[in-house]
DNA sequence: GCCAACGTTGGC
DNA sequence: GCCAACGTTGGC
């Protein structure tokens, strides 16, 4: 089963507010990127583990866990004249744009902040997340995952 | 608020 | 198809 980091600003969109959804479950809209897309399309399976990370704020860190919920589907705001979202190039016979829904399971012990991550970059090599990445959806590799969760449980 | 990184657009 | 200009992301 296959890991993966979403990046959200807390501001707009929050670990707390995932929790707070019915069935604390939400599409992830907005993927506008298309090596995000393709990750998100291809990549994940249902089932899969999903750290959610909060960008654009004070302290970026990694947050919580979530679930990838059900296939990807289109995403509805791309054909939405009032979305930010709105992608008037987009075809609805063939959407460009897709999204997942995704379901909250727990807060990390602790919030991880990305200054700390960079601590480890040795052993977090070819992290996105540690590489100015502007992808909002990644792979996070099962080493990289496990050392998240351990610096998170831990001092 | 600054600015570096970097993906996208569009002229040629 | 190249590449310069532009816009956006996102840490600091």
């Amino acid at each position: 089963m296959a890991c993966w980091l979403l990046k959200t600003e807390p501001d707009t969109f929050s670990l707390d507010d995932l929790a707070a959804r019915p069935a604390q479950t939400e599409p992830w809209d907005g993927v506008r990127n298309y090596q995000a897309r393709n990750f998100l399309r291809d990549g994940m399976q249902p089932g899969d583990e999903v750290f959610i990370y909060h960008s654009s704020c004070a302290v970026p860190a990694i947050v919580g866990l979530a679930d990838v919920v059900g296939p990807a589907r289109p995403d509805p705001s791309q054909f939405d004249p009032h979305s930010p979202y709105y992608d008037p190039r987009s075809d609805r016979d063939n959407p460009r744009w897709v999204l997942r829904d995704i379901r909250y399971r727990s807060h990390l012990p602790r919030p991880l902040p990305l200054a700390e991550l960079r601590l480890h970059a040795a052993q977090l090599e070819g992290f996105a997340l540690l590489q100015r990445s502007r992808l909002s959806v990644m792979p996070v590799a099962p080493g990289h995952r496990n050392l998240i969760l351990q610096l998170a449980a831990g001092a």
